[in-house]
DNA sequence: CGAGATTCATGTGAAGTATACCTTTAGGCTTAA
DNA sequence: AAGCCTAAAGGTATACTTCACATGAATCTCGTA
């Protein structure tokens, strides 16, 4: 019986006619064949990297701006657009792009050399180096032939948040050891206010030149929306002020463009889904919400067990009373289920460490405050819609066997 | 009444520890001449 | 004798603990008006 269901399901599915023509043109790792409103980020960005096909090496470049301002992909696709004419002429160019912000993938400097070296070719163990050592590989493999490198650190920020800004000074000083090859950076950031805190020397080797990314306006996110969503769809199944609604929550949003463009896709997908032919306003309400919720449960899941039980403890205490929540209480709650689940609790230094993980992470709010006479402590609230609460409890509950 | 001193609860930094994992090396075993 | 496998030794990064000190405003204290 079941089966059958099951079975009729997927039929469904195939005689089901699909909204989307091409889906993977609103997925944001898709680089569009041209880019609309950076016509003049893009040539400034190509005007530094030149000097790269002459096998000059190029100055370092940190590319500034808020969210889905086009950074990565100007980035990405100015490197491309040098790789083609590089291959063409016989130029030795090599692109490497890097996010930082990618769990785990980069955020010591250990991890980063290792990253880059497995990037160039050569497996790297995870461990048991030393980074000295690690830092020869790089050198070998990049003195292996004469060519240019060319880095792009994607949220740099991160990297430099969590591990340190001797990193970047190192990499900026690694051409001085290099004879045949160079490097050249290209950071990227989100934060504006990220070298502010980092030391001078770094700032100024790594910011040789800078470009400022401002924030797509209404009109421009309209554009962009509707040139791609003639890609992404159908004809005719984007209802009446679809894109103007997305680009209108997008804008509130900074000029987001990545989100506008996910805002796009997945209320297409709910659309389609629930068996319409067209895409309503509706649609994007529920989208924007699914987004969010999809986010932080991705996230919530992910985490190890400690963090898990950590804001578990957070989120209880949240849901039986209101108004603040500090550090002393969560430790508790958070020994008490360890101990019902048989998990090792951590000393209350180390959980102090992982609330500021969380609120790293996002998916909690943590300001140190003074209460004067009553000592201080975090004021920590969850920085997650009211409605997935009950559905991150369940996750947690489950992936800790509670 | 107001300027310091005090106090609390925890933030935060530094140093030490445990664990997992890596490479190297030496010894033991197997194999083939 | 050469080749291969294994286990031990020596080393590292990372996550965590331990220890010690730093914070900062509400509250207390006490001299002064």
């Amino acid at each position: 019986m079941i089966e059958k269901g099951i079975t009729g399901l997927f039929e469904d599915f195939l005689n089901k006619e699909s909204l989307f023509q091409e889906k993977k043109v609103l997925q944001s790792s898709y680089t569009p064949s041209a880019i609309v409103h950076r016509d003049n980020e893009i040539k400034q960005l190509a005007n530094i990297l030149a000097p790269a096909l002459r096998v000059d090496r190029p100055s370092n470049v940190f590319l500034y701006g808020k969210t889905g301002t086009g950074k990565t992909l100007t980035a990405r696709y100015t490197t491309a657009k040098i790789l083609q004419v590089a291959e063409q002429r016989n130029i030795p160019i090599t692109i490497l792009y890097l996010n930082c912000k990618l769990n785990k993938i980069a955020d010591t400097e250990y991890r980063l050399i290792a990253q880059l070296s497995r990037d160039l070719g050569k497996e790297i163990p995870a461990t048991g180096l030393p980074t000295e050592e690690i830092y020869k590989v790089f050198y070998t493999i990049l003195e292996s032939k004469k060519q240019i490198v060319i880095i792009i650190l994607d949220e740099i920020d991160q990297l430099v948040k969590k591990a340190g800004d001797g990193i970047i000074y190192n990499l900026t000083r690694v051409n001085s050891e290099l004879k045949n090859s160079q490097i050249s950076i290209i950071g990227i950031s989100n934060d504006l206010l990220f070298t502010d805190h980092i030391d001078p020397r770094v700032k100024s080797s790594l910011s040789e030149e800078e470009i400022i990314f401002p924030p797509y306006n209404a009109i421009q996110l309209q554009d962009i929306l509707h040139k791609r969503s003639k890609l992404a769809f159908k004809e005719s199944v984007i209802g009446e002020g679809v894109i103007e609604k997305c680009s209108a929550y997008a804008a509130r949003e900074h000029g987001d463009a990545r989100r506008a463009l996910e805002l796009l896709r997945v209320a297409g997908e709910l659309a389609e889904r629930a068996g319409k032919e067209k895409i309503e306003l509706t649609d994007i309400d529920e989208a924007e919400e699914k987004i969010e919720r999809d986010r932080v449960l991705d996230i919530v899941k992910t985490q190890p067990k400690q963090q898990q039980a950590a804001l578990l403890a957070i989120v209880y205490i949240a849901a039986k009373r209101i108004g603040a929540i500090f550090t002393g209480d969560v430790y508790a709650l958070y020994a008490e289920i360890c101990e019902k689940i048989a998990l090792r609790p951590l000393t209350q230094r180390r959980l102090s460490d992982i609330i500021s993980e969380l609120d790293m992470l996002g998916i909690i709010n943590a300001k140190v405050i003074s209460k004067g006479r009553f000592g201080r402590t975090r004021d920590i609230t969850l920085a997650i819609p009211l409605t997935v609460l009950p559905k991150i409890r369940s996750v947690l509950e489950q992936s800790l066997d509670l």
